[in-house]
DNA sequence: ATGAAAGCGCTAACAA
DNA sequence: TTGTTAGCGCTTTCAT
């Protein structure tokens, strides 16, 4: 029944087991620290035998900069969201450092839980949720936290952005809409207004407007499934008015779709064309077979990655924005 | 072109500010110090202007724990697991923990991410991915930093684990399934062994041939979408020597259905009845309405925080395991 | 290339 | 209740 090890095991320990001193520990530690290869060697060996790691609050606490960084989200149960995060979460462990993950939902949470990152000396934060308030981004910028905003487009200074191309994704949709010789087309998006989301409905309807194509707006209550099959019957009742309807979002295209041809009877693309937005893994599913407006998120939260890292090294850069283009993807709900 | 707040403010400048000692700011934000109101008062406002905020490094060096606990997870971009990650992750942040996200696909992976968090000095790690190696429960253990395993079934001692009940799993898809008086059923699960899943299939396999009903397994490539689709060709073929299909995972069963009525020309329940588990919101959708057998994820993740909570307050307990129950969800891929 | 020593910002005895 | 003091474990000049 002994206590071999019980206590955490420190630079000391192992300084004194390898006979060198605690500065030659940190420097074996260390990438860019000048040590001959023998004593490194010691260093190491000591140290698995002891079983030490690094304590990096203490070396965080030193060096001024640690390596977490935040990542805030609202809905990480969504599959496009999901796939950002993941792949951010990779990029930053890959990079180098350790994502903390931060769920909110709302604007107020957003606020609470970025102020909470700055306890922990971040050095960075990404945000893919609600666009966090300006006192927020006062404070980053205060304390040259790097913060870049994923499709959320807020102009405000020093904020770096990854946003998809709005205006191309309403050019797009047109143009998929338009192969049949459409004179009305209608969109449905989201009564509350997101960067994104809204601004490729937005840019849908100028894109109609500028061709004398008439089009009509209807307002989903949410983004999910369930809001698109509500907003459906809507459609179902005014849908000879027009030929084909642009969902703002894949998932609320499956829910118009699945009400249209579930309980009204419709057959897409025969009495109504369909297209959304994203290219999520559903759209390919049988079922579905959704014709889209592809967004790689992938490559989104690659570059957001990316651009975080470089202001990290160079925090007196100007804040940028990189536009992601977009690419049609043809499937069955298009004819 | 000032340089007004260039360098973080620490509890000494606020002391200052306040006149009082750094004791006292520390008292003033640490929830059970005793300290005046008065003083408490004065500190908090010095704070507010000065736009202080406890430095966590050096309160975690102090203290010898942090308040950051590791999520290692794989395939986050899965619907199930992303509701997990982030009911944990609100769950965890309501408590007062930050979860730092580490996506770990192989076993490897789960070693090396999780001796990452060591240098953290997590308060604990969840683990919703491949079981991590034993060198890294020992480690946990060594350090009692608590580990609690979800879907994972690992008895190793010291580790708590979170996970559905397999066998009543197995027996409520083999009741799904008999209703209408099957006497020869399938099952589908991937070819990959995984606790949880593969362990249903057994169990239902177990209980089909304990009730003198013949099973036929197919093993999948995977657990994905693709895959279903893609055993769903050998299935076909069969598809006369068995009533019923259970698919260990709805989002395989998703691909068997699709492949089967799209490509088949089957009809499903006349022709086979499918039946799914986990119950991930699309099952609901119109498209599928898949049968199925319901874990209830968020309790799931609830559960997995309650218990690392606990054996962070109580390091000497013994490993626990909780087992939830699953319940039966009738739609309409059975008759 | 290496060691001694100072100190990062905080908390927790201990005294007052 | 408050202030003084001694570290927590590490990195980093500065000598050697």
């Amino acid at each position: 029944m002994d206590e071999p090890s019980r206590k955490r095991v420190t630079s000391f320990d192992v300084a004194r087991k390898a006979g060198v001193s605690r500065s030659a520990v940190s420097r074996a530690f260390s990438e860019k620290a000048v040590i001959s290869e023998t004593t490194r060697k010691k260093v190491l060996e000591a140290a698995k035998e002891l079983g030490y790691s690094v304590n990096f609050m203490a070396r965080s606490l030193q060096t001024r900069h640690s390596n977490l960084v935040g990542i805030v989200v609202s809905a990480l149960d969504t599959p496009f969201r999901a796939t950002q995060v993941k792949v951010a979460a990779q990029e930053f462990v890959r990079q180098g450092f350790r994502p903390i993950l931060m769920n909110a939902e709302t604007s107020e949470e957003v606020e609470k839980l970025s102020a909470q990152l700055f306890n922990y000396n971040v050095a960075g934060i990404l945000v893919t949720s609600a666009t966090p308030p300006s006192t927020i981004i006062g404070e980053c910028n205060r304390l040259s936290i790097p913060i870049v905003l994923v499709n959320r487009g807020s102009e405000v200074e020093g904020v770096d952005n990854v946003q998809m191309d709005i205006e191309q994704a309403g050019q797009i949709a047109f143009d998929m809409l338009t192969r049949s010789n459409a004179t009305s087309l209608a969109v449905v998006h989201p009564q509350t207004t997101s960067y994104s989301v809204t601004g490729r409905a937005q840019a849908f309807v100028e894109t109609c407007r500028s061709n004398g194509v008439a089009v009509t707006e209807f307002l989903s209550p949410g983004q999910t499934y369930t809001a698109g099959a509500e907003i459906a019957d809507q459609i179902a009742k005014a849908r000879d008015k027009f030929s084909g309807v642009f969902c703002s979002t894949d998932t609320l295209a499956f829910g118009v779709m699945d009400e249209l041809r579930h309980t009204h009877g419709l057959s897409i693309p025969a009495d109504l064309e369909i297209i959304g937005c994203d290219d999520v893994e559903q759209a390919s599913w049988a079922s579905y077979q959704l014709s889209t407006i592809r967004q790689d998120s992938t490559a989104q939260s690659i570059a957001a990655v990316d651009l975080m890292l470089k202001r990290i090294k160079n925090p007196a850069e100007q804040g940028q924005t990189i536009v992601q283009s977009v690419t049609s993807v043809y499937r069955n709900t298009t004819r």
